[in-house]
DNA sequence: TAGATTGTTAATCGATTAACAATC
DNA sequence: TAGATTGTTAATCGATTAACAATC
């Protein structure tokens, strides 16, 4: 299997490929799709379509394209996807909301991906034992001894800039595993704990130069 | 000056490095930062940031490093945030929402980048007309004629994935240059048009590979 | 001055693209 | 079968890293 042998950068890409094919899914397309249809949708070339999928070992068939389901179940395979993937968010101000919000609703409902948010958590005394669509908010100080309880090892940073380092910190030391960070800090963790950063600001930052 | 000489792996890691200065600037350290001391804190490695500064011309000091307000400014400068950048925001939903009050809290306060919300549009009759912090909420119709007389050039589209290429058809025609987009879809806009695509699920299902 | 750090060049590394034999 | 498209290899392209002379 090999897993650490896929480049990051096709792992990356991988996702893409997926959002594509659970589109066509849903507008039920045809059956089997080609690198070329393929790579129009995600916005790469076929070649590199190709290329990555030799990566995850699917089997396209020649002369036709791949079959739409099971490249799909293959990715999700890869990705780890096929599993329930138990997720938290830390900071439930406007952003933690919105992004509690978009998971719930794209991930607890119709779709199969079993990502699934378990828990919030904040510091303010006003928003925690509050819920949000079923979910609790608990107490930050009590990250440590829910994360086992809970099962989650990924989680989702949304808190202000200051305090981001020491909630990474606390998710090491919980145990996390996978941290995707929207505070707008480049936040250190050990090897091993895997960490995303998400800036809008750089985002909008790196366009302003192409105006 | 040669703009389009940099290369975009590099324009994207600028944000980022501004963002350090900016954090440097407010806690008062020393008014000189070394290549090593800028990796640390940007997550890259100290060649790296001094191959990328060389790119926008900065001049550090051998032996000492690069002045902190000479090189915020030079990069600020580089990125186009020595001018005022106007940025609407299309779909008011949670995230719209909340990509709101961040660009508001972030931008228009105490720093000194420019990027200024001037609108917001939506298709929904019960938020049309209402403001959020004082920035209307303009039916999505009137996108054509708002955009020159508002003058933003950046979009950001936070609306749901079956209305992001109308809305972005939308943008195209009324000359916006710029595309940051939150729809878990790609978007096709014609050469000139730059897009940036970033999606929290395709993040999350990145990351989950990892566990 | 001596120590430190830049800017840049050359070497390495990795990713993308092109091309095509295999084959559905 | 003929046409189309895969999987893979080799060629190209670009980005990162290492190293060091220049110099503050």
């Amino acid at each position: 299997m090999g897993k650490q042998s896929i480049p990051d950068v096709v792992i990356r890409r991988l996702p893409i490929y997926l959002r594509v094919l659970e589109n066509l899914y849903e507008d039920s397309y045809s059956n089997v799709i080609s690198s070329f249809e393929l790579g129009d949708l995600a916005g790469v070339t076929p070649a590199q379509v190709r290329k990555d999928l030799s990566f995850v070992g699917a089997f396209g068939k020649q002369g036709l394209g791949y079959e739409v389901p099971t490249l799909r179940d293959e990715l999700k395979r890869v990705l780890n996807l096929d599993k329930e993937i138990k997720v938290a968010i830390i900071g439930v101000g406007s952003l933690g909301h919105a992004i509690a919000r978009y998971i719930m609703e794209r991930y607890d409902t119709e779709r199969d991906y079993h990502l699934r948010l378990v828990a919030l958590f904040d510091s303010s005394p006003e928003k925690v034992g509050t819920c949000i669509n079923g979910v609790h908010i608990h107490h930050i100080d009590n990250f440590h001894s829910k994360a086992p309880e809970l099962g989650f090892r990924m989680v989702v940073i949304a808190v202000p800039a200051k305090a981001a380092q020491m909630v990474m910190d606390k998710c090491v030391s919980a145990g996390i595993e996978a941290v995707l960070n929207f505070a707008p800090v480049h936040l250190k963790a050990p090897e091993g704990v895997r960490v995303h950063n998400t800036d809008l600001s750089v985002d909008l930052m790196h366009l302003a130069y192409y105006l």
